[in-house]
DNA sequence: GTCTATATGTGGATAGAC
DNA sequence: GTCTATCCACATATAGAC
């Protein structure tokens, strides 16, 4: 069930998504990857926009289920911002993948209206759950300088999001650390 | 001199380019902005890679001048740097545009070599420019809790640019507010 | 579910007249 | 410097056989 074709196709999809940008990858690419032929890949996303609505559904639950086993495995604030920062160190892959959401954001008129929405609904998840672990941070005194969680997400958001971006843009994960360092010397 | 063919072809071009991202605007779109034909903008410009070099440039400069221009006009660091938030905060445009050097880092691999020199041109340029801000800010008190100005600017710089792109994703500009406003709350 | 074959549009780019 | 006309590659998408 994990190995199938369509599950192969989003793979291969979100991968080029996310080093390429939405505009960026073509039916014909993922043809090559995953080694169907170009029809075929219509008998699983009829469109190419049915397509990025799928990624954007798997992303968005991935994403929530990460942050669910964060709380699971860090009991305090600043452990988890830590692992959240990681996640997104990882998912660079040394500065050649972007976060699906950064991906699609400048693709934006590209996309149907449907993955805009679901653009808004990822980004509210993120924010609420960040705000949590920033409280949680101020309670159990894992977070240096807290003066409110909720603008603290907003800035953490854009700031991984940036970073990424950053590091992106010269391929160098340098860049992601430098620009989170000062956050991370606020964990405890 | 500055209403020439070549001139407006930068505009469109710049405007698509920030609002659409780089594979997301063609020559047609061009010509049907500027009012010539397709054929024609290839004598200004023979290759799209040589148009994303001329843009590139250009933002480059523009940039410069703007912080020199900021330089001149406000005599603080929190001044400066208000100042640099409001540009990016303009530049926005309601949510519609990003940074000219944020759109180009998701297309980074359809872009000619010389464009990513410049990327890291640009950044650098930036960079540089907001850690002299921030070293000011601390001399004149005029910027709160600053630890390492280095640190901070590569923060800052991620962070407005990130910013700019969540206000982009759901073209809203509030997102842009919510993500600058701690660090608005550190300029004096 | 995958294939071949094809339709139709658009991409960047060139040749050569004016 | 701008035009018409054209090239070729590639995009998304469909029809219908196996």
């Amino acid at each position: 069930m994990a190995n199938d074709t369509k599950t192969e196709l989003l793979n291969s999809a979100e991968r080029a998504a996310r080093t390429r940008g939405f505009d960026g990858f073509s039916y014909a690419d993922l043809s090559a990857d995953v080694g169907i032929r170009k029809a075929s890949i219509h008998h699983h996303f009829p469109t190419k926009a049915a397509l990025s609505v799928a990624l954007m559904q798997r992303y968005h639950a991935n994403l929530k289920k990460a942050c669910d086993d964060i709380d699971d495995q860090e009991p305090t604030g600043g452990g988890r911002l830590a692992a959240l920062i990681d996640r997104y160190r990882t998912a660079l892959d040394g500065g050649k993948s972007l976060c699906l959401c950064v991906s699609f954001s400048t693709s934006r008129d590209s996309l149907p209206a449907e993955v805009i929405v679901q653009i808004r609904n990822f980004r509210a998840m993120m924010v609420e759950w960040i705000t949590q672990v920033f409280t949680l941070g101020v309670t159990d005194g894992s977070i240096l300088d807290v003066r409110d969680p909720m603008a603290e997400a907003a800035a953490m958001l854009s700031l991984i999001e940036g970073a990424q971006l950053a590091a992106r843009a010269e391929e160098n994960p340098d860049l992601f650390e430098s620009a989170v360092a000062l956050m991370q010397q606020r964990l405890q």
